[in-house]
DNA sequence: AAAAACATCCCCTTTAATAGGGATAGAGGG
DNA sequence: CCCTCTATCCCTATTAAAGGGGATGTTTTT
């Protein structure tokens, strides 16, 4: 891959990092051409035929949409796909790309990006399987993070506290985490709660 | 205030951000400058005298600053002071600001800033006083939340248990919250301890 | 100098969680 | 049809936490 221009495209929410990244992109020195889509179909639409080197994409933007962003690295094998970082997201949504860069991340460092790639071939690697909890598993932690008792839990689910307390073995179990506080953090990090929620 | 040229600082560790915001800050077509900046106190140093309108801060970089954000916020208090939202942050942080901003805003909202700043006077609150945690107590907090035991903690601290189940009491009692759970999430959108550090 | 906050330690009682051990019934896939 | 997973329920013993009550000495603030 040794070709001067390179195609970015970016898949960002916020018109403020989009311009920022634009900017210091076009300030790295390459001549790079900067696409700005608004979805993960652009890439077979708006953008249909034009070789994307590299894609920048809010992990977001990808959040429930695993099989067609799936589907999207198989089409374009050639195209580095990058999350764009600015706040944690689930770990396996992380391992969906090639390549993670922070919003932290200095101008340098972006400019190292545009450098590699220019230099090598990047493989798209596959994310892995976590051990899903069931329905009924995902409601008690959703419960137990709200600091419920075992007791309040049943009470509120109309299942017995014994029941309960089968499912936190459960859930203990397929995580590997016995601790609430790292259940919370578990919950956290893989979307099943929103920690806006509660903020007071 | 009818001036037509408007000073504007920009705290913000991220280039990218900062980048972007000034970009489309200068695209509202009012005349501004734009000051950025890489710590509070260089509004004491850097820019003292200049007239800051508007200082635009990542919500961040008050964190345990809060005595010095009050007394600046009382020593420049035709300043309108705006944080720059782009996560979560705890609610009495952004009690702090005059006003917020997110990072998704579109850019006609961030020019409705700067018209209105141009037509309108700004009074400064003062936030509330967050009740801040004690050494001791955030030391303990750190350990509650990777899961450790009373006992535990007592024995990584050199003190007894009793000591610890003290700490914590005063920490319930402050915080409001009783729950290891919610202590995690208080924890976590108060930056005490960073979400990423526990995903493995 | 007095008051407030902090850090340390101790006691008691009640309530909840943990860690074992189970059982049963239904749904779904191979 | 068998096997696995899920959801439900139960028991016992041990350990830990919650919620009260204090006390003492040291900083820090007013």
């Amino acid at each position: 891959m040794s070709k001067s221009l390179i195609n970015i495209a970016i898949l960002e929410p916020s018109q403020i990092i989009t311009e920022g990244l634009s900017n210091i992109l076009l300030k790295t020195g390459t001549y790079s051409k900067i696409f700005k889509i608004d979805s993960l179909n652009e890439f077979n639409t708006k953008l249909f035929g034009s070789q994307i080197d590299i894609a920048i994409i809010n992990p977001n933007q990808i959040q429930n949409k695993l099989k067609e962003f799936s589907l999207l690295k198989k089409s374009l094998p050639n195209t580095l796909w990058t999350g764009l970082v600015y706040t944690f997201f689930d770990q396996t949504l992380l391992a969906q790309f090639d390549k993670i860069i922070n919003i932290t991340d200095s101008p340098e460092s972006i400019g190292e990006l545009i450098h590699k790639i220019k230099n090598a071939d990047y493989h798209s690697v596959t994310g892995n399987e976590i051990e899903q909890l069931s329905e009924r598993e995902i409601e008690v932690l959703k419960l137990l993070i709200k600091g419920l008792s075992n007791k309040e839990i049943g009470d509120k689910l109309n299942i017995s506290i014994h029941t309960v307390i089968s499912h936190r073995k459960n859930i203990s179990q397929k995580t590997g985490i016995k601790s609430q506080a790292g259940l919370t953090i578990y919950a956290i990090s893989n979307k099943i709660v929103q920690i806006e929620d509660y903020l007071t």
